[in-house]
DNA sequence: GTACACCTTCACGTTGCGTCAATGTCAAAT
DNA sequence: ATTTGACATTGACGCAACGTGAAGGTGTAC
């Protein structure tokens, strides 16, 4: 099967434009060049714009791509692995904004305001990351990867970030519950929203959510002490105010 | 105090061609320009740079910036939690991206390589997905943001990539100890490092990481036959090898 | 006085295409 | 046979948010 620009581009998802710039830029050259200069792609086109596709929803540069895609030679899984660390990099910045922003509403909340430098802190802090981002990025091209570092360094991160949700999680169970036992409730949005918030948080702990094992865990959050000291720390009866939530959120008012 | 462009702009973190260019378009303006036509910027505008590198770093575009941080009646706390909001849209997109090379990384490695439909079909459903959030998109570009179903649909999104990665590390936990457990040594270095992914395993789960809780734990998974069961499924006595490894590695050998 | 760091404006380069514009080609309907 | 409409082609400009010079004026320290 043989395809014109708009054929292919239409295969595929993308535009003819596109298609002709990826041509430019040696990136994809059509199979041939008929002989009124039209674009003929053949099957080996569409797989290897597939790859192209395939690499670029992943979010890698056309060129770096193009190494990829080029070069039958070139190491495709070690070249996903950097891009790995560099998202995950990125995802670290993230986190750092993200914490940076939840201190400055507190502070504006709480409102003591911050001198300039403070406020810029968070930034410099954030410049000096990508510093070392660059420097690293070099190191890597140039000793290739040390494998365990990176690896280690990058769970890290990842425990690190996942951890920050999960405590932020814990959080707005906590506010969210303790808004919601004032009305006395379990019924009303709040507490239902709770409940949702309750769900979403053992989701990170278990593999598989059932109504059941929720359920199961509010009666828990009663009937073991440990639990409901630490629920009904600010608000006797709170432990026991969730677990109604969650068995009218879960439906398993058995 | 006053600043030049390279004072503010050390201050801040950013160069001075982009103060220029903030100036150019209207963006930030300085004070007041001096006789030798240098910029001039003052308490005000060193608040106001600040409040354009928050949104900046949300990836909002300047012109956007620009409408919110020239509109007096525009509450900042609000707009911040918005921020805040949008950071951790932006950190579930990561965590969907990461997800996905890590998927595409751990096919690949794993030496099943893909046929072309299976390689299509993730990329049919990468596609799907992009749809659906494009779509999304457009739905609150229309009716403005249902706070309630933008919220929902976001943490379901996010806890599914939490999710998936929860799950990920609950199948290397199950295989390096079942590798481990052939060593028969819970001191061994697989049995550690089955203890150390089941430590970031937990962490998902626990707002805080202690060496107590932790052996805690490991203890529990013998004692508690539901999770004895579960560990034992393939291998008896994996709970007990479980415990030991990790009273090693926290050093709880009590 | 001169070196040197700073300031200014002007203007081109970057990525990944979208979007004209001007022109050529092909199949079908008139 | 011609006209229409949908294709194709090659430029070339534009976008965002600056980076990176160039060419020249200013401030200050030795």
């Amino acid at each position: 099967m043989e395809y014109t620009v708009q054929k292919l581009g239409k295969l595929s998802g993308i535009s003819s434009r596109t298609l002709r710039y990826y041509d430019e830029m040696d990136l994809l050259k059509p199979a041939r060049i008929n002989s009124s200069g039209y674009r003929i792609y053949g099957q080996a086109e569409v797989n290897k714009l597939q790859q192209i596709l395939f690499y670029r929803e992943l979010g890698l540069s056309l060129e770096h791509i193009k190494q990829i895609v080029s070069n039958p030679s070139f190491d495709g899984v070690k070249a996903l692995n950097e891009h790995r660390s560099q998202l995950l990099d990125k995802r670290k910045q993230l986190d750092l904004l993200i914490a940076n922003v939840e201190k400055t509403i507190s502070s504006v909340e709480g409102g003591c305001n911050m001198t300039n430098d403070e406020k810029f802190e968070g930034f410099k802090q954030k410049m000096i990351d990508d510093n070392e981002q660059q420097y690293g990025k070099e190191i890597r091209e140039k000793y290739g990867d040390d494998t365990v570092n990176q690896s280690n360094s990058k769970v890290k991160n990842m425990t690190q970030a996942q951890h920050d949700e999960v405590t932020k999680l814990a959080n707005e169970i906590a506010s969210t519950l303790a808004e919601a036992f004032k009305t006395g409730n379990p019924a009303s949005d709040l507490a239902q929203k709770a409940a949702d918030l309750h769900k979403q948080w053992i989701m990170y702990y278990w593999p598989k959510y059932s109504k059941e094992a929720h359920a199961g865990l509010g009666q828990m959050y009663v009937d073991d002490e440990r639990f409901t000291a630490y629920y009904d720390k600010e608000q006797p009866g709170t432990a026991a105010f969730l677990r109604d939530a969650i068995q009218i959120y879960t439906g398993m008012k058995s």
